[in-house]
DNA sequence: ATCTAGATTTCATAGAATGAAAGAATATTG
DNA sequence: CAATATTCTTTCATTCTATGAAATCTAGAT
């Protein structure tokens, strides 16, 4: 989580004339996140770069609202976040909806299908139905990936402008996911061809594993969802994995009407 | 999620000096959990009772952030909070240590047994681990529950002054839980006594669903955490729920040491 | 006990947040 | 399809909130 679209590397917050203690306030939450352990007031002041009275203060009604928890003097990301994120599962109509549409799809392809929403520069699992071998025991919804790698990741970047992959590749960067990350160029080349809906990959985000996967179409043109199917190397081949794309893109199809408000 | 303490009906913010726009985007962002549907812009300011310019800018910082998202003329909460539930429930050492411990109970007695949070005037599930007999297919991690009813809501009323059962009363009653409110005094008869240390209870909350619970100590008196095993009814007897207290003191004695930082 | 680093409060000031009102854009109705 | 009503968005002057420097308090270390 950091602005949508802020650049790569030091400046701070893009936008103009927005709510600078709300944008700081979610620079905090964000940076709780990041760091994955409690932090001291002087941790997190340092690192969103603002005061300790400003810091303070922020936590102080992040936490009333139970978005924040302390012990002692150290700061956490509180349980309010999981109401939200309940209401989120069950309530959002895109998720909803893609529930069932994931489902039929794992059952005609016998594949695990997935849904990922972009977030900034980085995709997020938000709905997932296993086929006949699922991949891990545990379902990593809200699992922030990289757009860069993996077909889900790599589809919704088939349309990106160049300046955008500059971006992007910035952002991989920054976040450290030094591995993952090629020079823009580079990066295009790894993408769909135009022409193509589809991305397919191979061991590229989590070895063992192939993957493809189509864009929910979006009338802007920027699509910032994809549905995937996924499966260890040991059940499935290219050609295999290939076959569902039809599958997909029917599914990706019948959202994509949920993001269109009305008809229009 | 409504600020932690704020009293029961008409008042908005009873906190004076803090963060004014913070605290007003935190209401907005609390009232699209509440509507459970798409809001259109004018029904947040008359909810949150303020102007629509106000509102509009709150929900295009909250977007930029993920913690929104918008289809057409209508706002909803964002996939930003999925991220930031996981790592909660990752990262939280209370919550990361409740799990081996509530494994260990629910082996014990073959109960399921659970984590509560209080979060303002009612408590979240944020850990569970299923004993013998589940008691539903869904995992209702993060689902707000009353305190006024079953076992772990009572647990931490029991050491409530009169006037903070007032408040709960209250906030029952401004929440709509109408069947489950009493008035202070009935409430206070339905606590544990005090020198009592568990709560049992009976088709409180739901049919068919016995439970007893015991609070998470903490230093400052007034836990804010609770332990329970639940199950059918079919599948227990009060007696048997009553085995598991000591089993759950035990467990709730463990937790309370993470509550206090160092020792002290 | 003394020192040091961090947390918290105070306070004056800058500038951000605010809502009224005007202006667009949609939706609704005749 | 025109006309009207409703909702959304922008502008702008004013107010009061958010801000950080500095002082104060607290706790941990030496």
């Amino acid at each position: 989580m950091s602005p949508t679209h802020s650049a790569s590397s030091a400046e701070e917050s893009p936008k103009a004339a927005n709510m600078r203690s709300l944008s700081r306030a979610m620079e905090v939450f964000a940076e709780l996140q990041r760091a994955e352990r409690p932090q001291r007031l002087s941790d997190l002041a340092r690192a969103c770069g603002m005061s300790l009275p400003t810091t303070l203060r922020i936590l102080r009604v992040l936490q009333d609202f139970g978005m924040v928890s302390q012990t002692d003097k150290s700061y956490r990301i509180g349980p309010a976040v999981l109401p939200a994120a309940r209401s989120y599962l069950e309530n959002d109509p895109l998720v909803v909806a893609a529930r069932p549409i994931l489902q039929q799809v794992a059952s005609q392809t016998g594949l695990t299908a997935s849904l990922y929403t972009r977030l900034g520069f980085e995709r997020i699992l938000v709905a997932r139905v296993d086929g006949a071998s699922p991949l891990r025991y545990d379902l990593p919804l809200g699992k922030r990936l990289p757009l860069t790698v993996g077909a889900a990741g790599k589809i919704l970047l088939a349309s990106a402008s160049e300046e955008e992959l500059g971006q992007v590749v910035a952002a991989a960067v920054a976040a450290g996911h030094e591995k993952d990350t090629f020079s823009p160029g580079e990066l295009r080349e790894r993408l769909p061809r135009p022409g193509t809906d589809f991305a397919y990959s191979e061991d590229e985000r989590a070895t063992g594993v192939l993957s493809v996967a189509v864009a929910v179409p979006h009338r802007s043109g920027r699509p910032s969802e994809s549905i995937a199917l996924t499966s260890p190397v040991e059940t499935a081949t290219e050609e295999g994995m290939k076959a569902g794309v039809p599958e997909l893109r029917r599914a990706a199809g019948r959202l994509s009407e949920l993001l269109e408000g009305s008809v229009y």
